[in-house]
RNA sequence: GGAGAGGUGACCGAGUGGUUGAUGGUGCCGCUCUCGAAAAGCGGUGGGCAGCAAUGCCUCGUGGGUUCGAAUCCCACCCUCUCCGCCA
């Protein structure tokens, strides 16, 4: 959520800024809402005071006279009419602020869409196969660890099954990475629950304008998350933070679920994107002035696991026209896929300043007695399971059709038996 | 799911219709005392909104209601705890 009194203040800033987007966005209404907003909520404030006034007096007065009564009860009425003005504008208030995207730090460059985005760095050399790479669908088909057909059965288009060795892997994949960020990169390990309330949704941006690519649960309100994110913003909602725990850093295992709506063809091939998928999320809370630092240390120690699996991999910032609903700046990290013969992205890792913190209303105190602030907060895949696993394959496949493993993957690798 | 108890400020804990935004204690901050610390004493100490400000308003789980006036009364919901049931 973008700050109200910030709109207020510099309307024109923050429609330029919006616009760097590259879609049309009007604060008119939003600013002539507001005004009413402000001015039913002063009428009704000044005559509540006089009301309390009166009440207290009221309250001492041995003798209650008829014409005292019936004044005050009309006070009353007149409140309460202001008052449910005000609140009225402030719902419709809210609610427009809610579609507010957040605004594009000054360091992203302008662009349109995807097609405008910037290869920052690439890191390591593609190998030059003597044979033809396959693809991972066949590979993963051909050694009997990806089921396509029975994830079809059990679950319709879009859901797989991952079957022994590959089930494994999977899962060694995920200790992998969550030890290295706990040990590495000293992050705190959190299992947060997969299913959460609407207002984490609205917390986190998904809601109330994504609501279509989530799942949801109508008897019990649940929402699925497509995303550990989610859990992971909402977990300090509400919350005032001391600066000395700052910055938090949490890395989190999740499946996550997504609708997705689109066409099958070349990006859902495989299991390239499905409705269901895991991942590990790296999560910050900083101050304000340390988010941008920090969001290139995130992006470091999810680059890290890349290294450490020896997969070449390349970061491509966002540029403006591309950048997500929360997120002020992006870095996309994406892994070479032989196979399929295209860079796949396993992270996005996105500062999103103060936007979710607003929504959360999660805060922090920079020293005693000085007044709170939001705080900042970030997030990134540290990756996300499907195309890692893709590039695992794709990039260690041998002319046999084996799958070799990273060295630093076989303590986890141990009590399989091929 | 059934029965019962309960949700008050950072924490503990008073408060059953009228200067109670809330006694008291703990914690925290400042000062005094001290070479310093501890102890003791004194003072201060929630959050939010509107306003240039003075100030005002809101906030005792949440949302409604009764009343001139609600932390206190009524209704609904949420959550926690105990017992029973059921289960991984």
């Amino acid at each position: 959520m973008i700050d109200i009194k910030l709109i207020r203040e510099n309307p024109a800033f923050v429609q330029q800024s919006l616009q760097r987007r590259g879609d049309i966005f009007t604060l008119d209404e939003i600013l002539k809402i507001d005004a009413c907003y402000r001015k039913s909520l002063q009428c009704s404030e000044q005559l509540r005071a006089q009301h309390n006034k009166m009440s207290k007096q009221m309250g001492k007065l041995r003798e209650r006279s008829q014409e005292f009564m019936t004044e005050l009860r009309k006070l009353g009425e007149e409140i309460s009419t202001l008052q449910e003005e005000a609140s009225e504008a402030k719902g419709k208030l809210e609610s427009l602020l809610l579609q507010l995207p957040n605004i594009p730090h000054e360091s992203v460059p302008l662009g349109k869409d995807a097609g405008d985005n910037t290869v920052v760095r690439t890191w390591g050399e593609p190998r030059k196969f003597p044979f033809k790479p396959l693809p991972h669908w066949e590979l993963g088909d051909n050694l009997g660890i990806i089921d396509f057909k029975r994830g079809v059965k059990l679950s319709g288009t879009r859901f797989y099954v991952l079957k022994g060795l590959g089930a494994h892997l999977q899962r060694a994949l995920i200790s992998f990475m969550l030890d290295i960020h706990i040990r590495e990169h000293g992050y705190q390990e959190i299992y947060p629950p997969f299913m959460v309330k609407r207002e984490c949704m609205i917390g986190s941006g998904n809601l109330p304008k994504f609501g279509d690519n989530l799942y949801h649960d109508n008897e019990d309100d649940f929402w699925f998350i497509p995303t550990a994110e989610v859990p992971l913003t909402n977990l300090h909602r509400d919350e005032i933070l001391n600066a000395e725990s700052l910055p938090i850093r949490y890395v989190a295992y999740s499946a996550c679920f997504r609708r997705e709506k689109m066409a099958a063809g070349k990006d859902t091939r495989g299991i390239k994107r499905g409705h269901q998928f895991d991942k590990v999320e790296l999560y910050k809370i900083t101050s304000p002035e340390n988010s941008d630092e920090e969001l290139e240390k995130l992006t470091a120690d999810a680059e890290d696991i890349c290294r450490r699996l020896n997969v070449p991999y390349r970061v491509v910032q966002l540029c403006t026209g591309d950048l997500g609903f929360a997120a002020c700046k992006t870095y996309d990290i994406e892994l070479w896929a032989p196979g399929c013969d295209e860079w796949l992205e396993v992270s996005s890792c996105s500062n999103c300043s103060d936007f979710q913190a607003r929504r959360s209303n999660i805060r922090y105190r920079p020293k005693t007695d000085a007044r709170t602030q939001f705080v900042h907060t970030l997030n990134g895949s540290g990756l996300a399971l499907p195309r890692l696993f893709i590039a695992l394959l794709e990039n260690y496949q041998q002319s046999d059709g084996t799958i070799l493993i990273p060295e630093v993957l076989a303590p986890y690798m141990q009590l399989a038996k091929s």
